[in-house]
DNA sequence: TCCTAAACGAGACGGTACGTCCTGTCTTTGT
DNA sequence: ACAAAGACAGGACGTACCGTCTCGTTTAGGA
């Protein structure tokens, strides 16, 4: 129900959507942000540059939507019964993404760093998703009593994913397992003072 | 002086440079590195293109040299005795700076992103630097005990750059004197554990 | 009436084509040929592109219906009982249509300088209608023997339509009344050798 | 003398000129002037747009250029003695360039129909040197007392010019050497009476 | 004191991508 | 079947910068 309302006129055509964020991925894998063009996006997806700017402001949101499509199954929120855990499975998956959306991720940061309109898009399409998983995580922590109930969680939301984007960014560390089990240590520790 | 192998020719300009600094400097603050071009820098500092491309490879490498000549005194190492106390008055430091450098930060390391030759630049003549302050603070703590031996430095230093990067670029939380606080507060409890 | 044979569908909207010939003429008047646009008149005529691709091949014939359509009455052949008389009269109507009627002209001129299947198009429907009423005149005075049985009456029309032309198109002189008397005037005196 | 101050800077290459010009005439030729574009002429020429665009405001100024390099020479004024014989020559040879230059010629044309701003332009760099030409010419008429004083030249101009451009644009009739002692012939005859 | 040579300002060069406009075709729903 | 609406592929537009080049001019040291 909801609408109804069909738009006159053609429908928006989803092969030529499929076509561009296909083209656009492609290109990413292929040749970097850096090198993502909307003129390289519309020949490679046989479509004309028009068609691309009607639904979409910029290169940055077809290459974040593009990213979207392909990671939209998102990541699955493990309960294993403890924070430390949790948070260990969490990472693990979190930081196995990055080796194939690590490139496309930076070039969205870069875009963001450098277009303060866009940075707002992917705050809100990106990285809100990413920290409210965390933030369902934390919160089963919270209710168990892993955490103490003054705890500033935001504070622990930075730390976790100022890791992992640090690392991305500037490559001190590796993304491993052993990463993952790290940080979850660190962080489980650091809640755990005054037991 | 030393060398005396003075090349023929007229000398490099000094006044050019400077110009060509401050000009560059200027269109940051004004407009964004965005916004930064090699013509408005040349234009705006009543400078042939050529001269800037003699002496920089990039505009970036003119922005991080631009960056470099005001913020080169470098961040003074505290001793306060402690390593909560330390970390707190080095952040606070650290955290103080980012109202004026942040966005030119954020374009270095946009540029960096884009870039794979700049971003080796930008880690060895700026990261570094910010790197090995911190290593001071925290060696200080593991020769006076308060860092176990077998601790994972470097997941402190990222943890702490990661936070710190982690809010300039999303912003999730203001960099101010209790930002400072909470996190040296959450390092230090991190390693306390087992005491 | 007579034919009875409807063709099925809805039938051709005779007020889309009134509204698509008076959105071209006000096109013309107000920006010109140059600027008429097809994606212009349907937008003003409120009509689909594809509604005026179904009935004109191109904009210029669109144009051309929308000039036939204000100037369809034609021009009366006078009959003063002489060439000189009988041409001034002519050109005198012929040329006080060129104020309203003349950029309209010059825009399909233009175009059928362009596009040649336009040219024959213009020529069937407007030039030849045009140059038909001047032989009418010139027979006439074939006829009362002003004119000497050998005469080039081809060149005598292209004198006149000429003149008309390169001053509609170049602007050397007016097309006003005096113009009408000289033209007359000279074709006159140009007949009358050897009398 | 009259200057000697070079303007600084790189100066103009004539070689882009050059091939710049030669592209274009090229393009005429072979496709016509509605199919000419700057991006073909660019392309043909080995020439950036920028830099067409630094020395042409429109298309149409090039083609007038690449239309007067080849055009240079200008037509010799015939002095046979007499109106009707120069009056043939000059035709003649003004004829014959037709086949060449005409269909460049009727581009130029349609171009000046559609933009005001060139018309100006296409008058004063061609149609007033051809107008100078058959200046000269009737000049000499008058001097010999072949033509009355008070006659109305620029009438004859457009006679003369309005017959060439009615038959180059609309084809009525030829344009060769028959055409050319027709024309010169009417124009003797009109001016004759009342010897 | 001149000579050599590099750096300088200026700005034109070939080139790439931009974002816009219009073309002529198509695909919907509504009449 | 025709109409309004509007999305589609395509192509040219004119602009902005890129990094390179070619001028005449300036500024030093060495001859």
């Amino acid at each position: 129900m909801a609408d109804g309302t069909r738009r006159p006129g053609r429908p928006r055509s989803e092969a030529a959507r499929q076509a561009i964020l296909k083209a656009t991925h492609d290109e990413l894998l292929e040749r970097g942000y850096g090198e993502l063009t909307m003129e390289g996006i519309a020949a490679r997806a046989g479509v004309g540059k028009q068609t691309i700017y009607r639904w979409w402001r910029s290169k940055a949101e077809v290459a974040l939507d593009a990213l979207l499509a392909v990671a939209a199954e998102g990541i699955p929120i493990p309960d294993e019964g403890g924070l430390e855990a949790d948070l260990t499975a969490f990472l693990r998956r979190t930081y196995g993404m990055q080796e194939s959306e690590g490139p496309i991720l930076k070039g969205l940061l870069a875009q963001s760093l450098l277009d303060p309109g866009f940075a707002e898009t992917f705050r809100d399409h990106f990285l809100a998703g990413r920290r409210a998983a965390l933030g369902t995580i934390l919160n089963q922590a919270v209710a168990r009593g892993e955490i103490p109930a003054g705890t500033d969680l935001g504070l622990l939301h930075d730390v976790v994913y100022g890791v992992l984007w640090y690392r991305l960014l500037f490559r001190s560390a590796p993304l491993d397992d052993d990463a993952a089990r790290d940080v979850a240590s660190l962080i489980a520790r650091s809640v755990r003072i005054g037991e």
